[in-house]
DNA sequence: AAATTGTTTTTTCACGATAAAAGACATTAC
DNA sequence: GTAATGTCTTTTATCGTGAAAAAACAATTT
């Protein structure tokens, strides 16, 4: 099958939000920019958008014919990237599904039932396996250590010591930085969230991961920065199959949050080191209280 | 080409050591046990050996008919894993060669010059993206980040953190653990080799990274652990280009291990630490001194 | 002349195929 | 009856291939 034309498909659905807002659109370049993909794609899909009647393409003049409908767009599934799809298979096994510890991987039947190539699975497993989750034994399987309690210590062991001192080196960051008015930002939707955290109380996480990553990136250090990926992976999986107590959860956080903003503007390290600990101490609690296998975590360690 | 025979080709010169050491081979399985590797390929062995007359294989009985030669190893060049090979030719190229920051990676023009597939360099490259040297831009190109100052700036920032973190760890193991016996056995190493230092000061490095492996493991934590493989990569190709005063470096080294051992076996976490900040101090000065663009630290700092 | 479009070449992504290596099962030897 | 050997099956490592997507180059257009 070579190769799926997502990349294609992806940016035609965004394409089509362009056209409801435009009535000619602009150079073919430009919107390669605009949409992210090569001019080889775009000239993809403006022949595409020509033969379905939405433009009419002549050379430069590219006029909007009609609204696109909601038969126009690609089908969310079809817009997925292999990897995306990889992921989502995996982490679905993993977290929701009896995975033990120790379990073996095969790589041939997983990629026959996840119905991919094995070269794309696996290179997603290599990928992968910087998140500490899984381990390859050489010229053989790979070995799943599972989503224990041991593994959320130790992921939050090194978060807590990143991130207070990202949030340290925050504090340090001269008056003109522009971080400083990315936190002003983060800050003004903070409170829009806050006033409605009941409509809206699952878009949370995603201001969270941007608010940590604004705090990291203080560090200027590239393993710092990457680490939080892991992070992310793990808590947006996370909370994914975990919904209970989610707005309960999101409100606390949400007022955490504000104390540290607050905390990193007064540029008191004190202020700020206390007030990153209490937000971690709760996401920590919050991570472990989702683990099934308590008691198991002493075993783990020790086992060195 | 499909997959070279490596395994068997490694396992084999392995296996003509025992052959110098025994009359009589034990079974098949206990073999395969002591190469690392599968029944399948310790009967190709012995299949081979019987062929060039090493041995007389008869069932149970493997009985050795004359000492090896030195024409019946396989080349070196042939046991070397495929991964090997392309990491070896990369780390050259970024290492030796001008390879500047911001440079770009093109797959297949690299796979042909190695002489590999795309796809075992696709890999490779996939697994040394977590090294930070380089990044992936979607559907395109690799970006090489360049082994510049800020690297081993940020580099020697996590590797202090996580060893002053371990030190602090290995302090607080019980008597009874097995690291204090293995703490043991390395100070003994570190003494014979202090003796020999004029000798054999190359190798140093091997007993530097087992050193720092097993405080590094007093954290029980995975994610310092694999930490130390960034570190280890840097500094194992770093010393391969970069001989100049490594007898020196070596013996300065050495003593400061020594003092690090001694706090350690004292548990005094006050000067475990100071011991530690000691010797990492000199290790980044030395990682530092070797690189050449000074000054381009700031501006990559600041680039943020 | 600079930017845009038209055309061609290269590169990436993903697959199936194949030999090496591992693993499983059956048989024999002690 | 346990542990070895003999045989067969499955899985991994690696390559070549082909379509999707990017990038480079050439020809227009304003």
């Amino acid at each position: 099958m070579s190769k799926s034309n997502n990349v294609y498909k992806e940016a035609y659905n965004r394409a089509l939000r362009l056209v409801e807002e435009t009535r000619r659109l602009p150079s073919e370049p430009e919107l390669g920019a605009l949409l992210g993909v090569s001019r080889t794609t775009v000239r993809a899909i403006l022949a595409r958008m020509e033969e379905t009647g939405l433009i009419l393409w002549n050379k430069r003049d590219k006029t909007v014919l009609r609204a696109p409908q909601h038969r126009d767009f690609f089908p969310d599934e079809e817009t997925d990237t292999l990897s995306q799809i990889i992921e989502r298979n995996f982490m679905r096994r993993l977290l929701a599904g009896g995975a033990e510890a120790g379990m073996q991987i095969n790589e041939l039947e997983m990629a026959r039932e996840i119905g991919v190539g094995t070269t794309s699975l696996r290179e997603f497993l290599i990928r992968f396996s910087r998140f500490g989750l899984i381990e390859k034994r050489r010229n053989s399987h790979w070995v799943l250590k599972g989503f224990t309690r041991a593994f959320a210590l130790e992921l939050t062991e090194i978060r807590e010591m990143f991130e207070l001192r990202s949030a340290a080196a925050f504090c340090r960051l001269p008056p003109g930085n522009p971080a400083w008015a990315e936190l002003d930002g983060l800050e003004v939707e903070h409170r829009e969230l806050e006033a409605a955290i009941a409509e809206r109380f699952t878009a949370f996480s995603e201001l969270d991961e941007r608010f940590h990553r604004l705090v990291h990136r203080a560090s200027h250090n590239r393993f710092i920065v990457d680490f939080y990926d892991v992070i992310a992976m793990i808590f947006h999986y996370h909370y994914q199959w975990n919904k209970v107590g989610e707005r309960q959860r999101n409100t606390v956080a949400l007022s955490e949050h504000l104390a540290y903003i607050a905390a990193l503007k007064s540029r008191d390290p004190a202020r700020v080191e206390a007030a990153c600990r209490k937000h971690l101490e709760s996401a920590r609690q919050t991570l472990l209280a989702s683990i099934p296998d308590c008691g198991q975590a002493e075993a783990d360690n020790s086992a060195k």
